[in-house]
RNA sequence: GGCCGCGUGCCCGAGUGGACUAAGGGGGCGGAUUGCAAAUCCGCUAGCGUAAGCUGACGUCGGUUCGAAUCCGACCGCGGCCUCCA
């Protein structure tokens, strides 16, 4: 099929081919794990993932990388070159501040270590919720940047140094020499000489002076002090900032050129074009990433997040209920995030999420009428399942779908095909059941499970089974759901009304068919 | 100061030269259904008109073109970057 992208390194769309036919390695610029993950975060990692998921659907095996960045690093924004507070001193500072409240969430707060493994872990949490399937190869596909600063970046700092490409200063720390690399520029549209020094006001003048422009940035930095520390043959210290990832990439993508990187805007410079240098200084190839695709920055009601504010929000945040009052089911989580195209920015709002509740609510309970098919007909069902994954791979819906998220990874469109395909009132047949398996094999919303503890009908399409199916997988909420027909039954609306308050009262939306009484899990 | 992306109807969001008479979702309104709801289904949802139809409308103003939401220019607005940040 053709696909294109918007190349940031060549901005205009492109038709993508990958280097070798049939696969494609893909490293994403991941986490730090300094505390949990913010909704912003999540827009990048579920586009990633939507990336990922789409080009298996078109046929490709991925090799997916995507890094856990536990390295400490200074944290104060005036400060960057070296100095100011570390992440990790001030993530244990967090960390006791909870722990004096009476939460204590780790033992020992002061170990670097433990704090970046507590943080790794909630997030691997949070990424299997959003269906995020690069964190079920957590660790093998997600390496940490602390297991590869002596086996993958040292060495290539030291390659770097006996290419020219790097010097290591009078302060003793070793720099990127930008004047080096030609190229340099080339991904962000800056250069060497339009870039004005500072103007982000993060650079200390002191940490200028010994570099040789002031664009060259640090590969590795001498300090006994800081939390992390490695031998390394220019003194014990700790790595620079970008070196992680395109070591790591090389490491575990095996190539010295790959075919897509990503991140989010803010990477593209300095990080990314950083990588760049440092990865083509490395090999001498021209290329790095042969396709380089950033993600716009998610706001929040319109505003830009931030703590300041008030409008900050974990994911934790979102589902667990303290953004809208009501707790959020990740699916409806993962819809808000992926429902705008990637190049926009998109606003999280409240009204969205309620929105995107009523899209998953809609396509959930018509998947889960599409896999009653072989309980209400008796057919074995993991035959039926598998001819339906082909057929339904086969049918022009999916062709369609598949065609929009081509271009340029269009989930908007993409999705307009699902409800459009919806509205014709599709056969409950084999064919509807793989489309949707295929729709949901990029969407990630896990609509099987997602019926799980919930009450569904076959009919909820109003379509030809001709037997009732309803399921009862939570015994609590079908029992009720039994009584409220009952009572139905006899007239006796007032507890019928009870029944059903009861159940709205425990989290469930509650309708009525022609075959009786179904509760689903509210969803937000 | 420089570089980059974006700006669509009540809201979200596709469309990137002619079939746009702007997909799809949400909301709203009317109807079917219901004990009542919810869900579902049907219709409507810029203005005028009974209607055929006419006129608007894609940040603003110009331009290119037989034809522009779509291309070009300027301007306005939003977002990102100019050494930690998705």
């Amino acid at each position: 099929m053709n696909i294109r992208f918007y190349n940031t390194l060549t901005h205009k769309v492109e038709p993508f081919t990958s280097i070798e036919p049939g696969t494609v390695s893909m490293y994403n610029c991941g986490p730090t794990v300094y505390d949990y993950a913010h909704i912003g975060n999540f827009r990048t990692f579920v586009f990633a993932d939507v990336l990922r998921r789409f080009l298996e659907l078109a046929g490709y095996k991925v090799h997916q990388v995507m890094n856990i960045t536990d390295v400490g690093h200074m944290t104060d924004d005036q400060l960057a070159d070296g100095g100011g507070e570390d992440k990790m001193a001030a993530a244990a500072k967090r960390l006791k501040e909870s722990k004096k409240q009476g939460v204590a969430l780790i033992e020992n707060p002061d170990d670097p270590y433990a704090v970046a493994e507590f943080f790794t872990k909630a997030f691997i949490e949070d990424a299997k919720l959003l269906g995020l399937k690069i964190a079920d190869e957590y660790p093998g596909q997600m390496p940490r940047a602390t297991d590869h600063v002596v086996p993958s970046m040292i060495p290539m700092i030291r390659s770097l140094i006996e290419k020219d490409h790097a010097y290591v200063a009078e302060d003793g720390a070793v720099y990127f020499s930008v004047q080096s690399f030609p190229e340099y520029g080339k991904l962000s549209g800056n250069s060497l000489d339009k870039l004005r020094g500072g103007a982000g006001g993060r650079i200390q003048d002191s940490h200028q002076t010994h570099k040789r422009h002031p664009a060259d940035f640090l590969l590795w930095k001498p300090d006994a002090s800081h939390l992390m520390k490695w031998d390394s043959p220019w003194g014990e210290g700790y790595p620079g900032w970008h070196i992680e990832c395109s070591a790591m990439a090389k490491a575990l993508l095996g190539r010295d050129t790959i075919d897509i990187h990503t991140g989010g805007e803010d990477n593209i410079f300095p990080h990314h074009e950083c990588e760049i240098a440092q990865t083509c200084g490395t090999t001498g190839n021209d290329r790095f990433a042969n396709f380089w695709l950033h993600s716009r920055f998610l706001l929040v009601e319109g505003e830009k997040m931030s703590k300041s504010k008030g409008n900050f929000h974990t994911v934790r945040d979102v589902l667990e209920g303290r953004v809208t009052g009501r707790p959020v089911d990740p699916a409806v989580l993962r819809f808000e995030l992926l429902k705008g195209h990637y190049r926009s920015n998109i606003n999280f709002t409240a009204k969205g999420l309620a929105d995107s509740a009523k899209a998953v609510r809609r396509l959930q309970d018509s998947y889960a009428a599409a896999l009653m098919i072989p309980l209400a007909s008796g057919i074995d069902r993991k035959r039926f399942l598998n001819e339906a994954k082909q057929i339904g791979a086969e049918s022009s819906v999916t062709t369609d779908f598949l065609g929009y998220l081509g271009d340029d990874l269009n989930v908007s469109g993409a999705l307009g095909t699902v409800f459009t395909w919806l509205k014709t009132r599709p056969q409950l047949d084999s064919e509807t059941l793989g489309i949707f398996h295929c729709f949901d094999r990029v969407l990630g919303l896990k609509w099987g499970e997602a019926t799980k503890g919930s009450h569904t009908i076959a009919d909820s399409m109003h379509l030809e089974v001709g037997k009732v199916v309803r399921v009862s997988l939570n015994s609590d909420a079908y029992k009720q759901c039994e009584q409220l027909d009952a009572a139905r039954a006899e007239k006796d609306f007032a507890k019928a009304d009870a029944i059903r308050e009861q159940l709205i009262d425990a989290g469930y939306d509650v309708k009525t068919t022609k075959e009786g009484t179904v509760a689903s899990k509210r969803l937000a």
